[in-house]
DNA sequence: CAAAACGATGTATAAAAATACATCAAAATG
DNA sequence: CATTTTGATGTATTTTTATACATCGTTTTG
């Protein structure tokens, strides 16, 4: 069952080389040193837990414990880069979405849960949003224009997902240890 | 640095109990001993890497590395999916809180608003919970369950809570004055 | 009430990581 | 072309997991 310590190994080694470090700079930054860190991305060895928190953390990662099922998805958003190619996305997404829910809101003038949902679009209109959280945002705006109007309860996951992303992005993440979380492989290249 | 493994081990033990496995049958899935998923559970052990993989898969949890910055768009991800993915949760939750009520009533047999809460129960069983709702609910069942039956004051505002959430979902009642309800907040959990 | 299941804790041994240092060949740099 | 940086590999010691049993008190179940 080398597989794992492989992949992980990989991952972290591309992560490294994303941000220019070296072994030697990322041994320092991380508390160790160079020859371990050729081991750990070679998978020569099997890190504890605690080891590979406090590298991944260096490198600006987390580990998360996803059930299998949703994994597709989260690596969808993964997956997606970062990229500075389309400095206009980010307005059309929020002003789309808020055409959105402007629709729905003729139909349901005193829903609370959409007028939350168009506060939260509000404040992340302010916020700084990365690549992932677009790709979220343009995946809920096509369900919300997509759906009729009636047709309201079908639409509630997609408020929830931005008022949650809203909270979310709010608190910083202090993220709740009860949930499903684990982790696999963020291999975003390049 | 104890902290990662804590979480880790609440992580696991959520997920195991999630599924109604005990910690022997878990152990034996997983190829392992009793005693040791105990110790993982409660942060005494920093397993290695290829323990962890393993013992997740057999949860059915895959370990994701995720870029910090993308974080609250994985979490938002897995906490949409999570309310459908467990079916059983809301007839475990009403019921739950269905005999909270009960006992309550055994000790105060005449009392209105206790009739109310129950009845708001049961028109909540009808309703379609969303996941922050259900969450709502679970803390209300919680506190509920924890106190004496003879501090019915200090249970009241768990009652107006529940016919509060009744009256919202029934009339979208503007009953709420305050500013951000309880039920946004993105601490659920199961 | 008795038996079984459950989860926490402890002990002993073998295997492996953690740590620290030392080379060394290849690539990058001046 | 000489020097430096980089990454791979090796060695020795200490620390800790992995493994396998053994209790043991509590809760659940029959």
């Amino acid at each position: 069952m080398r597989y794992a310590l492989e992949e992980m190994g990989a991952a972290l080694k591309a992560a490294r080389e994303r941000q220019g470090l070296s072994q030697r700079e990322l041994a320092d930054a991380a508390g160790t040193d160079q020859a371990r860190i050729s081991k750990i991305e070679s998978g020569d060895i099997d890190l504890r837990l605690s080891s590979l928190v406090n590298l991944a953390r260096t490198l600006g990662l987390e580990l998360v414990l996803a059930d299998r099922r949703h994994l597709p998805a989260v690596e969808a958003i993964l997956k997606e880069r970062a990229s500075d190619a389309d400095p206009g996305r980010r307005s059309r997404v929020i002003r789309r979405i808020r055409e959105n829910l402007q629709n729905l809101q003729r139909a349901h003038p005193d829903d609370r849960q959409l007028k939350q949902a168009m506060n939260a679009v509000a404040v992340l209109n302010m916020a700084r949003l990365t690549e992932a959280e677009l790709a979220l945002l343009e995946e809920a705006s096509g369900q919300l224009s997509d759906a009729k109007p009636e047709a309201m309860d079908q639409l509630r996951p997609r408020l929830e997902t931005l008022i949650r992303l809203r909270n979310a992005k709010a608190h910083g993440a202090p993220d709740t240890p009860g949930q499903q979380p684990a982790y696999t492989l963020d291999d975003d290249d390049e």
